[in-house]
RNA sequence: GCGGGGGUUCCCGAGUGGUCAAAGGGGCCAGCCUGAGGCGCUGGUGGCGCAGGCCUACGCGGGUUCGAAUCCCGUCCCCCGCACCA
């Protein structure tokens, strides 16, 4: 190793002390009874493909927690384990199966960043047809990525959730759940696939990621029409109030059918979705659009209304008829308008114009501020006069944000007249179910189709099993418990009790996927939401069921009541499994031990789901004393300002740090560029900013190791300025490690001290700078190791240290060497260098010939001390100052100076000089510093007094650390 | 829509009543270093000022205060979460 030193020096020092942590097996932490534990849990990674720098973001932050609390003397337990649960690595699967060239090609090439062998990625390739393949995979290579950025992970205690002994676990958690009543079935809607026939989420359909599929409510209302219904659905019950006709498209086809002893009326287009939402439909015939038109048809209100002909009705859409409501819809109104402008269209139809003429919109719904009909007066304003027109979205869009707020339903609404708009939808709704006049008919809120191009619709389905997050006991604990959890940041906290307040019934279980089986119903999977709540005690027994190679039948309910509940004989127990005693024994004290978990860090999207759930699920099982205490969270990552996505290509994985920069770069870069609550962009320059830095760091740290400590180090100034910079900021440390204020801590102790030591070089000279950081470089890197764990452990080794700067002991400040005097006289030094360059600029020169600097007289420290005095005891006004100050006579003598001094002062408080210094004292400090001085300002530099200056007005403005300036070109 | 967060100097981003023209980084400008350097170091980067100073600034409009980027009211704009997705 050369240097200067490069990212390859880095990578090599990396992969060195990542393999001597693992032969000393340092991460692997046994029970110890005198020492205090701290239980670090960050969220098992999803196997499905290799990691990018945004989840890295999260478990260095773990990582840099773990070790930080090491150092801060506890007996740390940071796991770590493999999420293979759930549908989407069962769909990658599927993909590859079917041939899905896309799929193919992007899993080639993530195999190509870990197999150099083309024959052996086709092998494996093939292999990921079956899902346990890619998921064994790629946890295998998150384990070696984690590895190569530093990781303090005790890997003794890694699984994955498709593992027998885990399935176990979770049945054990659902028949608790079960216990406690927490599990219901119902009926619940989703998003399904007609292709596959299954339910496909957003992972399955095309840009959903871009553009979410939501699943609406329609009301499909009953018009009564000849020997049945027509169902006319809309998203706005409250409106059938003002239904002047109905729309059909003539141009498509529509279906009679039969459901529930009833004949109803529905576009072609929607039987599918109608027979995947309600059971036993029977086709009767089929019917053109044009065998409504015209005819006449019943609201639910008992009103006559005709059907009129509308091209913009979707089949596609919902039911495939639609009701007319011109006062509030701005559609309808433009509609009811072009058919009226159109007379022949309608006489097509055999209507009369006429008739159609005298339809007029029926207003419904007074507003504060409109008038006539609210369809119209929006439709006026934007110019819209046709209904082909796109603007109609958003002026329907406008009227219904409008009334929702303001709008009332006025005497036309019958029993709901006097109801605001906002409730009467929901009421309307209500009382339309209630007399059979409605159905509820889901529907897509865009048209979609999965990714093999399968039609995505709207199912139901039966029987679902739910957690049932509702019951009151259940949500007050949580709140209660939440009072005294410790949320970082802090202003998220409100999110985990909003999110406890509508949480409510949650699908737990899916049909396909990989996971684990409910125990009472074989036929569901639980999904990965659902089987990741408490976990976290498994990983207090995973490695002493592989110790003593126990079996997953082994692990029956009852020995898990008994580890963690305390529940149960151990003899029984043991014969009843053929678990040995002593094996139970361990897990049992290793899980009281090190439970409860005492921080859980990840990123802010978990809040709502899986955090909450964390919480609420150990609120349920656990006792008491076993509950979380405290979550961090931290934001994204983007790279160059933009966010990361596959489609872009600018997603930066995990391997590229591995090997095109360095850990330690990394590990800097993210704690050093934004706060847990910032975004943290990655930017090539500032990372190559920070890569430099870090450089000149260790390039520094790796010569000091090896110089000897000045003899007379500590006698100068600038010596105690430096090691009292020092420890202050050691001070700082601590609370800003203790803070998770990361950021902070980076800043404070890499890079402003690097400066710090930057200027005391200058001020001094290379050497010299060597020796100081030598004075305080092993209380350093051991703060830096939790950050920069590598070169930390390279430099200890360095100074001759045996162990490892991970296991050292975090370094207390020394209040002694923190001293104000010292900063005070150096900075009075460098003030005086910025106001010579200050005034410089201001004459717009760059160089001087002489520099001439005036140290004040001796009675202006008596006249400070003396207003200082005053001002411990007074207001600072002048007439007060000035009357104590002028009792005394050596001051009234100089009167007019006096004055000027002190009305400066009143000016600029800052310049009455926090400490005493003598005129010796300060013609010393000056005096020592004059080569400094002399080689910063490239000119000769004199230091004189006051009194050995005659007649000049800038000799006059010196004050006491504030000395003159002359300059002399 | 509901809930949450936020708008700071060219850019990112700290800053919660005076010590703020406002930390830190990026960009840009100048100088130094160097065989060379898109490395590194130093200084500058709102306006004005031939002596260390003055003036104007923290989304917009008001207000409280001796004093506001910081507190209050109104207003405009941006971002995130909202469930089956891990």
């Amino acid at each position: 190793m050369g240097i200067p030193l490069d990212l390859e020096d880095f990578r090599k020092i990396e992969k060195k002390w990542q393999k001597k942590w693992l032969e000393a097996r340092i991460f692997e932490p046994k029970i110890l009874e005198n020492k205090e534990k701290f239980f670090l849990t960050v969220p098992y990674p999803y196997t499905n493909g290799p990691l990018h720098i945004g989840h890295g973001r999260t478990y260095t932050l773990g990582d840099i927690i773990a070790r930080y609390k090491r150092l801060a003397d506890y007996n740390v337990l940071f796991p770590m384990a493999f999420h293979i649960t759930g549908t989407p690595i069962a769909a990658i699967s599927d993909r590859i199966k079917r041939g899905e060239q896309a799929e193919i090609s992007k899993y080639r090439h993530y195999l190509s960043l870990y197999e150099k062998d083309p024959e052996k990625i086709e092998h494996i390739l093939k292999s990921f047809e079956d899902p346990i393949n890619v998921a064994v995979y790629f946890a295998e290579r998150i384990h070696v990525d984690f590895t190569a950025l530093g990781y303090s992970i005790d890997w003794r205690r890694k699984f994955h959730t498709g593992e027998g002994i885990y399935n176990k676990f979770i049945e054990w958690q659902y028949m608790k759940l079960k216990e406690k009543n927490l599990l219901k079935r119902g009926t619940h809607y989703v998003t399904y696939c007609l292709l596959h026939k299954q339910p496909e989420g957003e992972d399955d359909i095309k840009d959903a990621d871009i553009e979410p599929v939501e699943i609406l409510e329609f009301v499909a209302i009953k018009f009564q029409f000849e020997d049945g219904y027509i169902l006319a659905s809309t998203l706005r019950p409250e409106t059938i109030f003002g239904a002047t006709n109905l729309w059909a498209n003539p141009n498509v086809k529509y279906l009679k059918i039969r459901w529930n002893n009833e004949i109803l009326y529905i576009s072609k287009d929607a039987l599918v979705k109608f027979q995947h939402q309600y059971d036993n439909v029977e086709v009767i015939e089929e019917l053109d659009g044009t065998y409504f038109v015209g005819k006449f048809t019943k609201t639910p209100l008992d009103a006559e209304i005709i059907i009129l002909p509308a091209d913009f009705v979707d089949p596609d859409n919902a039911t495939g008829f639609v009701y007319s409501e011109p006062s509030d819809a701005p559609y309808d109104f433009a509609a009811l308008e072009d058919v009226k402008k159109h007379p022949e269209e309608l006489q097509k139809y055999g209507i009369d114009p006429e008739f159609v003429r005298k339809i007029e919109p029926i207003k419904i719904i007074d507003m504060p501020n409109v008038k006539g009909h609210h369809a119209e007066k929006v439709i006026r304003e934007m110019g819209i006069v046709s209904q082909t027109d796109v603007k109609l979205e958003e002026a329907t869009k406008k009227v219904y944000k409008e009334q929702y707020y303001d709008g009332v339903m006025n005497e036309k609404a019958g029993q709901f007249a006097g109801v605001p708009v906002k409730e009467a939808k929901e009421k309307v709704k209500e009382w339309l179910l209630k007399n059979n006049k409605a159905i509820i008919f889901y529907e897509t809120s865009r048209k979609a189709i999965c990714r093999a191009g399968g039609k995505i619709i709207v199912a139901k389905i039966k029987d679902q099993w739910f957690i049932d997050y509702s019951p009151d006991w259940w949500k007050d604990e949580t709140r209660k418990w939440l009072d005294q959890m410790l949320i970082y940041p802090s202003k998220y906290k409100k999110l985990f009790y909003d999110t406890v307040d509508w949480l409510h019934e949650r699908p737990c279980a899916r049909r396909r996927g990989l996971g684990t089986r409910l125990p009472f119903d074989k036929t569901w999977i639980i999904e990965s939401l659902s089987d990741s709540t408490i976990y976290m005690a498994f990983y207090t027994i995973a490695h002493i069921l592989r110790k003593y190679k126990i079996k997953p039948e082994q692990l029956k309910p009852s020995i898990f009541d008994y580890i963690f509940l305390n529940k149960g004989n151990l003899d029984n127990l043991s014969l009843d499994t053929g678990i040995p005693k002593e094996a139970i024994t361990e897990m049992k004290r290793e899980f009281e031990y090190w439970y409860p978990v005492d921080q859980r860090h990840t990123g802010i999207p978990h809040i709502s789901n899986h955090l909450t759930f964390f919480i609420m699920h150990h609120i349920a099982i656990f006792d008491k004393k076993d509950w979380p205490k405290m979550i961090t969270l931290n934001d994204m990552v983007i790279a160059e300002g933009a966010k990361m996505s596959k489609s872009k290509g600018n997603v930066i994985l995990l391997r590229d740090i591995a090997e095109k920069y360095s850990a330690d770069l990394f590990r800097l870069f993210v704690c050093s560029a934004a706060d847990l609550d910032g975004i943290l962009d990655w930017r090539e320059k500032e990372v190559a900013n920070v890569k430099s830095r870090l450089i000149r760091f260790a390039t520094l740290a790796l010569k000091a190791a090896n110089v000897e400590i000045p003899a007379d180090f500590g006698e100068h100034i600038i010596d105690r300025w430096l090691l009292s910079r020092f420890n202050k900021r050691l001070k700082m440390a601590k609370e800003q490690m203790e803070k998770m204020a990361f950021r902070d801590f980076t800043i404070n102790m890499f890079f402003e001290f690097l400066k710090e030591i930057a200027y005391y070089e200058r001020r001094t000279s290379t050497e010299r700078m060597l020796g100081a950081i030598r004075r305080i470089l092993e209380p350093w890197i051991i703060t830096l190791s939790p950050v920069i764990p590598h070169i930390t452990e390279e430099i200890w080794e360095k100074l001759g240290n045996t162990g490892f700067v991970s296991l050292a002991k975090w370094p207390e400040y020394n209040e002694n060497l923190i001293d104000e005097r010292s900063e005070i006289l150096e900075d009075a030094i460098r003030n005086s260098l910025k106001d010579v360059n200050e005034i410089l600029k201001a004459m717009r020169k760059t160089q001087a010939k002489i520099i001439t600097i005036v140290i004040a007289d001796d009675w202006k420290r008596s006249l400070l001390e003396k207003v200082k005095d005053i001002s411990k005891r007074e207001s600072l006004k002048m007439n007060i100052i000035m009357k104590e100050v002028m009792k005394d006579p050596d001051f009234r003598k100089l009167g007019k100076t006096v004055s000027s001094i002190i009305n400066k002062i009143m000016r600029d408080p800052s310049l009455l000089p926090k400490i005493h210094v003598t005129l010796e004292e300060e013609m010393n400090l000056f005096t020592n510093a004059k080569e400094f001085l002399e080689r910063e300002l490239s000119c000769k530099v004199r230091i004189v007094k006051e009194s050995d200056v005659k007649n000049n007005p800038k000799a006059k403005a010196a004050l006491p650390l504030k000395p003159g300036i002359i300059i002399e070109f």
